[in-house]
DNA sequence: TTGAAAGCGGTACCAA
DNA sequence: TTGGTACCGCTTTCAA
């Protein structure tokens, strides 16, 4: 039988023969009540079917227990994987993902606005699309914000959790550099985004003190498509690069597929390829791509921290994490004559 | 400033000197209000960045505006495609998602039960590891729910929406035997899923029909790592198969993978292998791997669709849609002499 | 067209 | 420990 009117607190405290206040005190955890009340109350609740109703209740306690997330491209399978550790942290400790995806071009802010409308105890955004202002906005009107893989330019008080995108990079650097490759390319992801403004600046900034010369840098927006293009670029180019650097796997498999299948360059010999995020199909044998790793665990486990804290005490200072990572060694780049060592299962390398 | 109180109606009707039923009129589309009035409120609204509380309005239309998803295992591909195009579909209708991450294994219900004191507007179940119990329940509620790319058993009224599971393996069988294959093996999804059950039936009753014995079957379990061992297992065997249809692509590429830089072996020349779904990694060159294309976008606006019309009509009757796929073909199995058709950009199969 | 008032389904305070 | 009651922020009659 569907039931149209959906059971109220109100229905349980008539047929339990108690107040409706009686009923919604057996279902607040530390609440005070006559275990044979409780009894009758229950029995009442689950003959009826009764679930309270969340909506109702976070009116009044001003805490709706969800989260809202704001992804951008799914396609890239560094954000899944976020998403789904996301999810199962804050389910872990009683709070749902309200899902928010931006388109990856244009302006997202309006929509995304729309969201505080929810009520949302907190906001994790994972989008290059949405800007800082908006940001700040949610700042303003009291939701503990979390800047997820990226970073606010100038350091305006949002709270933030991101991999050491420079220091990364600049290992990328000096592991090529190690590896005698002098021909260096970039391909570049979203250009108005802080991951590709700091894993650039941290690859330039250690070639240059390698005293080599500035790497070429082709724009991939962190696309598969895009990338495609970036590779044709480089490599049927006159003067190709022996070893090519990409802001992230996603664009990194593509330009590999690109420079084997239709440019007939073997890898790591004619190039190396490397990528960052380490996501899984890194790993597969066709690709056994080397990528600098970002801790998806601990970045999401660092960012339900942030949220919870925030939650606890909105004055808390506003702080900006960022957590090292390892550059994970495969096969698709040559190797340097040192500095390779096994650790937890994987191949890194760790100079001096 | 940040303010700790936010803006109610009541807030912005002081400031513009109105009822608060007057503000709220000027934020329900349909309502009459005098323009002159409706300008002040909204000046009022904007210099206090005032937005609606839709925990508050949802409380009384008993409309949250907030569709349920359930999602397993988002590893596959498969997953995040179908969820990016199910939250810009439901956002441009004006619904948020409310995402729901269960467990690959285990009893998920109970958590999900929670999702239902949300008091969500409907339920997409996209998760092979809840139970149609669980469907059926929420639809007792009074929920709409659409089984996503899974259905159940008995055909007990929960409407669904999946791709043609069994044509399509069936098309897959006798496209391998139109190549000249007469060695075949099925790598089995999750034992408990529709899918596989479906897949399974598929292929095994076409290649019975074709006057061939049944397949070697193994299971794989719709996981990357199980499917590797799958693959160990056919081809370190005595008689290794001469083609191997994968119940899904995120398996076919570990098949494929394992076939080639485990176990020497070529693909196509020495083991045809063909995936299911169509995602994204199988039209990469390292992979061109033939498969059968499960149509997403169709069926994301089906399940839309569906839901609406069930919100419109709570009592229309439920549906069970099957869309059709095709089969892709790609580089990943030997090709048969005929039936080779290109549309819409995409080579397929379709015999006579 | 506008405002007053009655809820929506709960929580939380109060006095009993 | 219990029940009564005043809200939470909004929508929706109903009169004016």
């Amino acid at each position: 039988m569907s039931q149209r009117r959906p059971v109220t607190a109100q229905d349980v405290a008539r047929l339990a023969g108690v107040s409706q206040s009686a009923v919604s005190r057996c279902f607040t955890p530390g609440a005070s009540a006559a275990p044979q009340m409780r009894e009758r109350v229950e029995a009442a609740a689950r003959s009826l079917g009764y679930r309270p109703n969340l909506i109702a209740r976070s009116l009044i306690t001003r805490r709706s227990r969800i989260i809202g997330v704001a992804l951008g491209y799914l396609h890239n399978q560094f954000y899944p994987a976020v998403l789904e550790a996301l999810s199962e942290a804050l389910q872990a400790i009683g709070y749902q993902v309200l899902l928010f995806t931006a388109p990856q071009e244009g302006d997202a802010d309006p929509r995304i606005a729309d969201i505080l409308r929810y009520q949302v105890d907190g906001l994790v955004l994972a989008s290059a699309s949405l800007s800082s202002r908006l940001a700040a906005e949610c700042r303003a009107s009291g939701v503990p914000v979390v800047l997820f893989n990226r970073t606010t330019a100038g350091d305006d008080g949002t709270e933030s959790v991101s991999g050491d995108n420079e220091a990364g990079a600049a290992m990328i650097a000096a592991f090529l550099v190690a590896g005698g490759h002098r021909r260096l390319a970039y391909v570049a992801g979203l250009e108005n985004s802080s991951t590709n403004r700091d894993r650039q600046r941290g690859f330039c900034a250690a070639l240059a003190a390698h005293g080599l010369a500035p790497p070429r840098i082709v724009a991939g927006g962190y696309d598969h498509t895009q990338a495609q293009r970036a590779a044709a670029l480089l490599f049927a180019s006159g003067d190709p690069p022996d070893a090519v650097f990409c802001a992230n796997d996603h664009m990194a498999l593509a330009v590999m597929d690109a420079a084997r299948h239709s440019h007939g360059l073997r890898v790591p010999d004619d190039v190396s390829i490397i990528g960052f995020d380490d996501t899984a199909p890194a790993s597969w044998p066709s690709f056994s791509l080397t990528s600098f790793s970002q801790p998806v665990a601990e970045m999401v486990a660092a960012t339900v921290g942030l949220l919870v804290a925030r939650l606890a005490d909105p004055d808390a200072p506003a702080r900006q994490l960022v957590l090292p990572g390892a550059l994970v060694v495969r096969g698709s780049a040559r190797l340097p004559a040192r500095g390779l060592v096994t650790e937890a299962g994987r191949r890194i390398w760790r100079p001096q």
